[in-house]
DNA sequence: GTGCTGACACAGG
DNA sequence: ACCTGTGCCAGCA
């Protein structure tokens, strides 16, 4: 079975790097490719993501998935991953992520590719 | 081929 | 914080 075409192969792989309590967005992950964009990645993301930690990969704004906030929002608050409550104006909404802190650019994941 | 849609990004208002 | 338009690229009817 092999299935899954190789670009779809390479986004998995980068969202399995993205080290806990840390996030990468979905432009990120298509620049560190230097392959295809923002829209391919959350394709592949929708398609095969239930193989990773999905929640590692998001939006440049912070915002969390539709249909899987409260899930994501548990892997942030055990991962550690810095958020941002949501201010007074908007309360009961859910909080978004702190991109300021929390994006990772995938620096040192390329120096240890010697295990593979 | 044509047009719409999507787990996107960015600039404006 | 909200919505809108434009650019982007691939899949699908």
């Amino acid at each position: 079975m092999d299935e899954l075409p190789e670009y779809a192969e390479r986004v998995l792989e980068v969202a399995e790097r993205i080290p806990p309590g840390r996030v990468m967005t979905y432009g990120d992950v298509a620049e560190w490719l230097g392959e295809g964009g923002p829209r391919q990645v959350g394709r592949v993301m929708a398609l095969y993501g239930g193989a990773v930690p999905w929640w590692r990969v998001v939006r440049s704004d912070g915002v969390l998935l539709p249909g899987h906030e409260l899930r994501a929002l548990d892997r942030y608050r055990e991962e550690g991953t810095p958020l941002r409550e949501a201010s007074r104006a908007a309360q009961g909404h859910l909080p978004r992520l702190d991109m300021k802190r929390a994006r990772w650019d995938g620096a040192g994941a390329r120096s240890d590719e010697a295990h593979i």
